[in-house]
Order: structure tokens, then sequence, then C-alpha cells
DNA sequence: CCGCCGCGTCAAGAAGGCGTCAAGATTGCC
DNA sequence: GGCAATCTTGACGCCTTCTTGACGCGGCGG
């Protein structure tokens, strides 16, 4: 089921939604703060963010723009504060929903919810074959030949982000963006180096690309 | 802009959104009732619907419902109930978000925004169709006969120009502008390099153009 | 009828991007 | 502390793309 990223430095709350979150059969990843939280992410890319204004490492707008950075999956806010303003830039910044405490756990669940279900069209795409391989990107799970395929976390991580928008053209600022990191928008170095090894992990003839396609100057392509 | 249908029993409110939401530049369409609502929006589809609970003909979670029925838009419920079980009914049956009034004016303009950028992606359709060949904006994709057209990212960038302005005539210097840059105006040449290249690769007979057409002296048209 | 301007065509040189490889740096694990 | 896997970094040659200039054709006006 989806996976639902915790963002909170009051243990008590944590447990209170971790608990609660296991029970609807949610799969629950927790962070006390927004640094933990970006690592995790990375690893396991949520489709829902719940997270807290009142963090100790981060102001709460900045933990909102960045997770925009790394992910397009729904955020709730949760936050003490009642106040209008507080709530204007929350949303403006890319939240989905704005959550002031206290609150119901049963309201809080309805809406995650009702994010999910506005989120789930564009998002799940489960398992995608091609004559040549299968990616299941649910279990992480990469198959050539009826074999596992051993892919390292970049590997992954990239193919991931072409697999999500496979048939359309991906940039390589996205791709450096959602992979590396919004420094490394000019390190196309990276790109070139992690494409080669995919091909090289998964092409049937890596030096004529017939999934991993290269638009020259544009981006790159992956076609099922 | 985006068109938001506005449905409550209370004149004074109903004002009250209509002059703040025309002011943020939405075309708004207003119901005092469920049966007037489903009227109009039949007639004028909305992107985003802000509906109260307590109507006069119809209960809550039924007109949520009933909205569901005919659109996906996005749905704001409001309402004078702060009961938990209230919100996570409204919301189970299809309700993106549920603000409780009293509310503030900014706060339910910002959730408005969440609410139409989440549904933004899935109401787009930029595909652009001939004859002869499919363009996808979003995907950056042109297919002719089946098979992926090749366009080199100058290519691209005059095509998306001239498809965006599909049936208008498009001006040399409005061209050279966008996609060469404000200096190049005055090479002309560049453009008749490159219309042609569009021709050589989409055009079934490229020395005869159905679709990029020239018009001497002005500029070029994409017809579909 | 002739000359001019604008458009289409072609090709070659220049510039920049891409694939490739391998060695050093870093990380995580035992 | 050492080993193994992974990530980063730089250099090189090839190929695509962009730029640029020359030429022919055709319509329009003189």
């Amino acid at each position: 089921m989806s996976r639902i990223l915790v963002v909170d430095d009051d243990r008590q709350l944590l447990r209170a939604l971790r608990i609660n979150l296991i029970a609807r059969g949610y799969d629950v990843v927790l962070a006390p703060d927004g640094a933990t939280a970006l690592a995790a992410a990375s690893r396991q890319p949520p489709d829902l963010v719940v997270v807290d204004l009142g963090l100790p490492d981060m102001d709460g707008v900045e933990v909102v723009e960045g997770i925009r950075g790394w992910s397009s999956a729904p955020v709730i806010v949760l936050s003490a504060r009642h106040l209008e303003q507080s709530k204007v830039r929350a949303l403006d910044a890319g939240a989905d929903d704005y959550v002031t405490k206290p609150f119901g756990m049963d309201e809080l669940l309805a809406r995650v919810r009702a994010a999910l279900r506005r989120a789930a069209p564009a998002s799940q795409e489960p398992v995608v074959e091609t004559e040549a391989f299968t990616i299941d990107l649910a279990a992480r799970r990469v198959t050539r030949d009826g074999a596992d395929v051993r892919l390292t976390p970049t590997e992954w991580h990239l193919l991931e982000v072409l697999v999500r928008n496979a048939g359309r053209l991906v940039s390589q600022r996205q791709l450096l963006q959602e992979v590396w990191g919004p420094k490394y928008e000019s390190e196309t170095n990276y790109l070139r180096v992690y494409v080669a090894q995919l091909r090289g992990k998964l092409e049937p003839d890596p030096s004529r690309p017939r999934y991993l396609l290269t638009e020259p100057g544009m981006g790159y392509r992956f076609t099922p």
C-alpha cells in the first residue's frame, strides 16, 4: 500500500500517528527532523508526507519547499499556529492541506485518504514490462531473463524517475534535480556515466539503446 | 483562467466569495442550491467547486457525491459543523478539502489555489494530431507513421511555438525572438533553414507544404 | 521585359554534447 | 582497520547540431 513519511519532533504524536496509520495498512516512515526526512525520502520515496511546521532544524515553509524539490507527493502540514497568514504561506509553498493542532485522528486519516485519492491516478504505475526486462517499482526489483538485476541506489533512483515518466522526455535538469539534488543541475557528467551503466545492465545491445534513449541537448526518455 | 462553481444559500457569503474570486481572476458561477448547481455545471463544467454542506434542498454528502458524478474537479466543502464525523463523511464522499465556518477569506483562497494546482496536470491535454503526424507537447514527442521523429532542440522549440499558435500566423520576429532570443530578430536565415528541416521531417511532400505554411513577408503558420 | 527581394536549398566548418574509460575518493560493513 | 562497493571526477574521441554563406528560383513592381 501507500508509503507515508511522517515528520514531527513530538515523540508522542509520532507514536500515535504511526500506530493509527499502520492499523489502516499504510507503510509508515518516521523522521524527527527535516534532515532525517530528506535522507529517508531519497531511499524510500513516499506517496504522501505529513510534516509538522515546528521542526527543530528547519522553518516550516522551508520544509515544504524542500519536499517539493524531490517529490510531487501530496503534503499535509500540521501546525499549532492558527494564524491565517501561516496557512496561506504553507499552502502557497506547495502544501496540499493544513491541519491545526489539536486535531482528531479520524479527521487526519480522512484527509490522508482524500489527498492520496487525488494524487493516485498520476503517480501509481506498479509494474512496467518490456521485451527485455521487467521493472517492479513497488518491489524495487528489476528482472532480466528471469534473473534479478543488481542496481546501485543511484542507478535505481535514476531509472525510477525515467520509468515514472515513461514515454515522456525528461530534461537533464529535472533528472539531476530529482536524483542528485538542486545543486547538481549542471553536472551532466553524472547522467552520462549512470545512463551508460543502466544501459550496460538493461539494454540487449548497450551500444544501440532501445529503451533508454538520448535526446541530444534535451534529456533522456524511457520507452517501454 | 479557471472556472469556479460556488454553491451556497447564504447570499452574503456568496457575494463575498464572488467579489474575492473574481478579483483573483477566476471565472465564477454561483448557485444557491444543489439543483441549480447541477444545471449550471452541465452548461459550464467548472474546474473547481466550492459547496456549502447546509443547502436547502439536499444533504451535504449527497451534494458532494452528486458533484463527483459529473465531474472530477476538486471539491472544497464549507460547513458550520465542527464535528469530526461530519468532516470524515464529506472527505470520504469525495471532497478534497473541508473548511469550517467562520473562515478567513485568505485561507480559503489559498486552499483554492492548492486544489487547482494539484488538479491541473490531469486536466491538460496538449496533443495535436494531423493526418500525417502527431505532436505530444507534454511528452515532447512527435510521431509519424507510428515511428518517432527525431527533432533537435531548436527544431522542437520552433515547432512548439508554431503549434501553440496553431491556425494563427506567427510573425518572423516573434519566432526568432522566442526561439533564438531578442538579439536574433533579423536572422531570417535561421527560419528558412529550420522550417525547411521541419518540413523535411514532417510534411508528406516537403516541397509542397501542407501544415507548415509560409506567409510571404509576414511569417509562418501551422494548420492542423 | 527586366531587375530586385524574399524564400528554399545545400553544404561545410565550428562548436558543443555525448559515450567511454579508468583512476581516485568516499561510504558502509565486517 | 581493512575490504568491497559505490560514487565522483577528469580526459579523450566521435558524432550531432548549430551557424554561416552562396546560389537558384519565382513573384512583384518598375
